[in-house]
DNA sequence: GAGATCACG
DNA sequence: ACGTACGTGATCTCT
């Protein structure tokens, strides 16, 4: 005896879909595909899988917009139809089946239900096969018979219904659900029933009457509006009898040999899943490919270690071949704090491991490395154990982020995206309770292996690419360069004066907890002021004030509501207090000290490979985001100092972007601003407005400077109306002029779309692409938002290219010159020195001069400068 | 793990 | 009629 697994694959991918696409956020991948429907599916039928264990299965879909009545189309045509991005997920999901190896089809005017109806019937004709259905439509519970049981999918967990258990819940048998669903109708299928009659009388005149025909033909006995309503309805009763009808024998040209499971298909299921970038069962994909694995061994009875291990050096007799690839593989997912295990050499002629204990006598043959990934990690991990790594000509992870690959810190999603099967961190070294479970070197070392020698064969093609894109300049000349000085940065770090920090811990806590007692003693009662919740149901219900816009989950508490609420509750202004107190407490006080390392030192990870205009990204802790805008905020800039006796130093680019602006889009007049030093936004007011400068009211240059943000940022009237708090008809005429008056910028953001449009992609200065692959999504709020990122992204990224490029002309002259001082934060449009006193004047001089003269544009270029005893001073 | 909120450029 | 400013990261709540 067979058993066969029989799926509702339409009613599997429309669950999955709907239980996501409400939530607004309609889940894709980073090429704009939608994949909520897909990763449900995915999930589901990997459960079934891993539940069942099928040898037969087959997952029917219903074909097209066909139907099993033709004639009664019109009731079913009632239902709405399948929107757009639901139908390009089915066949995603049917090339899931493909690569898992297990059958699906469809079958020309006829559902699925008749295909899973046609295969259950055979279960119940022959003595060979039993059957599972599984689906969430109540429709099906028809077909269960003494060989035939249902799964009932719920919204979380499903019920097993054979024909014991349906009977007891349903008082029916399982046949009758047809006349079950005559009586009751369904609205979801539009199968009309007895108007007035629900499930619970319809049931009680099933186990009286047993079906349809022999209800009316007693119909007599029935008595008052029930039997008016049954006589009333009639007809539609039996045509929803007839619509409820699962066909059991439809015309199939797929036989029981054709569903059974066949082998999966390790590799396209493993491209499929990189493609939709579900990365969580591209892991788990992988571990239950090596239990496989594991498992074929045992039954093979094989030794253990069989397979060529790789060679660990116990001595430095070695030679590292020049060319070769190396990779360093540490335990721990922050490099400044990770344990070193040891880095593999990697070349066709000679590769080995080498552990930790042997780098250093190593050390005089890195010259000969000339490849690895994250080259940035490596440098810095080798120098906290006292281990110099020279100059590497070549980082896979930096060429392959100019590439527009899709790459993660963990080498191995890059690989899997090129076809190479390299095992994952997180599975070579498992965690449990965020602890690290032992590890084996000799295992290690074999996955070490794998991706030296995947990045020594990925170098030269990415090399040919970078020239295709003509990226190999701004690769050679600024990120490659660019990673070693922010290797040094992050490596120096930025002093913390603890104590300053306990400090202010204390005293905000103390304010926090007053500050708490008046916020209960005004809600009337104790609650958690954190959450958005619950703080939401005691401003809106209890006190009842009026609400702002709604959000997924009540209605919105942000700063922006509360402050307009300030005056109608004297509870708002404290909760404004708190919640400032409380980000400051937990985030910039109690989570820089979870950072602070033994050396009272600060040390970030600048992410280079992240963003997609080409900026850094700070984390481990954000010092990029450390607060500036209010007096609680400068405090904590108190606490970042400078080394013993130094000062810091800053230099600022004043108004880059705008500067950026005015040289692509060449726009006269304000090249000829910021050439005569002017402020920009009082400019712009007095352009816009048509009044003197001198006669500029400060809303004017309020208005005229969110307008010149809104420009960078691809700008929309409504997006100004709110961000400026005008209306939306001032807003238009706002930008109308101001597009009137700078014709170059109208031109700019035409032609800018225009090409956008055409490559697909827009370029930097320095010719960094950004690809944006929204431009051509079917959905015009989706494209709209691309054309803005096309507008903002060669201003942001030509800014990020010119301070970068600075960045590394600074570190080189600094070095060259013998300073002691150090470069050691950037903060987008600006850099932070540790500076010698001695010094000051000269580094001055050098910031100034670097900064200002980075490239030669149509605006100058201006560099603010400012010192002092704290990074606050330094402002 | 996602959403809400808020910190920065 | 749609429903929006660009780029980031950390923390907390809640499912």
């Amino acid at each position: 005896m067979e058993k066969i697994i029989l799926v509702d694959g339409t009613n599997l991918v429309f669950r999955s879909y709907y239980a996501t696409a409400y939530t607004g956020n309609l889940m894709k991948n980073s090429k704009g595909f939608p994949t909520n429907a897909v990763f449900g599916f995915s999930n589901m039928i990997n459960k079934i899988i891993l539940e069942e264990k099928p040898t037969y299965m087959l997952v029917a879909f219903d074909m097209g917009k066909t139907f099993r009545h033709e004639q009664y189309k019109d009731y079913k045509a009632g239902r709405s139809e399948t929107p757009d991005d639901l139908l390009v997920q089915m066949d995603k999901c049917r090339e899931l089946l493909d690569c898992l190896g297990i059958k699906h089809y469809a079958l020309k005017n006829y559902e699925a239900d008749d295909i899973i109806g046609t295969f259950a019937k055979y279960c119940d004709d022959t003595k060979d096969f039993v059957g599972t259905i599984i689906s969430s439509d109540k429709d099906l519970l028809q077909l269960i018979s003494k060989d035939v049981q249902m799964k009932l999918l719920k919204s979380k967990d499903y019920i097993r219904y054979n024909i014991d258990t349906f009977k007891e819940d349903y008082h029916i048998n399982p046949e009758n659900v047809v006349d079950l669903k005559a009586l009751m109708g369904d609205s979801s299928d539009n199968i009309p029933g007895v108007s007035g009659i629900g499930e619970k009388t319809a049931i009680k005149l099933l186990s009286e009457y047993k079906n349809l025909d022999n209800l009316y033909n007693h119909i007599d006995d029935i008595k008052g509006k029930l039997k008016e309503k049954l006589i009333n309805d009639k007809e539609n009763a039996y045509l929803s009898y007839k619509l409820a009808t699962i066909c059991k024998n439809a015309p199939l040209d797929i036989t029981m040999d054709d569903v059974k499971v066949k082998k999966k298909n390790h590799e396209k299921l493993n491209k499929f899943y990189e493609e939709m970038e579900f990365y969580s069962l591209l892991k788990k994909e992988q571990r239950s490919v090596e239990e496989e694995i594991e498992t074929e061994k045992m039954l093979e009875n094989e030794k253990p270690h069989k397979k060529i291990n790789v060679k660990i050096v116990t001595d430095d007799k070695e030679k590292i071949i020049k060319g070769s690839s190396a990779y360093l593989e540490i335990l721990g997912s922050n490099y400044h704090t990770a344990l070193v295990l040891g880095m593999m050499v990697y070349h066709p002629d000679n590769s080995f491991f080498i552990p930790k204990e042997l780098l250093k006598k190593y050390e005089p043959q890195f010259i000969n490395i000339e490849s690895t990934y994250d080259l940035k990690k490596m440098y810095v991990a080798l120098k906290w154990i006292n281990v110099n790594l020279p100059d590497i000509p070549f980082d896979t992870m930096v060429a392959a982020y100019l590439l527009d690959y899709n790459i993660k810190d963990d080498i191995a999603y890059f690989a899997n995206n090129l076809g190479y099967l390299i095992p994952f961190y997180d599975n070579t070294f498992p965690k449990k309770k965020g602890v690290y479970e032992n590890i084996e070197l000799m295992e290690v070392a074999n996955g070490c292996y794998l991706k030296a020698q995947f990045i020594y064969c990925t170098k030269d093609n990415l090399i040919s690419k970078l020239k295709q894109t003509d990226n190999t300049k701004l690769f050679e000349e600024i990120e490659m360069p660019l990673t070693k000085v922010l290797g040094d940065m992050e490596y120096d770090g930025v002093h913390v004066d603890t104590k300053a920090l306990d400090k202010m811990g204390h005293e905000i806590d103390s304010k926090i907890t007053l500050i708490e007692q008046d916020i209960y003693l005004l809600a009337g009662k104790k609650f958690n002021i954190a959450s958005p919740k619950q703080l939401g149901e005691i401003l809106f219900d209890v006190l009842g004030l009026p609400h702002g816009k709604k959000l997924k989950s009540g209605y919105s508490t942000s700063a922006e509501v509360l402050e307009k609420l300030k005056d109608k509750h004297p509870i708002i202004s404290y909760i404004l207090e708190y919640r400032m107190l409380t980000k400051l407490k937990s985030t910039y006080i109690d989570g820089l000290k979870q950072n602070i390392m033994n050396d009272l030192k600060i040390h970030t990870i600048f992410t280079n490979t992240l963003t997609r205009t080409g900026r850094l990204s700070s984390i481990e802790p954000n010092l990029q985001n450390i607060p500036i805008r209010n007096d609680y905020g400068k405090m904590i800039r108190e606490a970042f100092i400078p080394s013993d006796g130094n000062i810091m130093v800053s230099g600022d680019y004043s108004q880059i972007e705008l500067r950026i602006l005015a040289h692509i889009a060449n726009v006269k007049a304000l090249i000829d601003a910021f050439k005569n030093n002017y402020d920009i936004h009082t400019k712009t007011a007095s352009d816009i407005f048509r009044v003197p400068i001198e006669d500029v009211t400060k809303t004017q240059r309020r208005i005229a400077k969110a307008v010149n943000f809104g420009i960078i940022y691809g700008i929309s009237s409504y997006g100004l109306a709110t961000n400026a708090k005008i209306s939306n008809s001032e807003a238009k005429t706002f930008i109308e002029n101001y597009l009137n008056t700078y014709p170059g910028i109208k031109e700019y953001m035409d032609s800018t779309i225009s090409k956008a449009h055409e490559y697909g992609y827009v370029k930097t200065m320095m010719n960094r692409r950004r690809v944006i692959p929204e431009l051509s999504n079917k959905n015009y709020m989706i494209r709209q938002s691309g054309e803005r990122m096309a507008l903002n992204a060669p201003i942001q990224g030509t800014s990020a290219d010119l301070i970068k490029k600075a960045m590394v002309n600074i570190h080189r002259r600094l070095k060259q010159e013998h300073f002691e001082s150090k470069m050691i934060l950037q903060i987008h449009d600006e850099l932070i020195f540790d500076t010698k006193i001695e010094e000051k004047d000269r580094l001055i001089k050098l910031i100034k001069e670097e900064m200002e003269n980075v490239v030669t544009l149509k605006v100058p270029l201006k560099v603010e400068i400012s010192s002092g005893k704290t990074w606050c001073q330094a402002k």
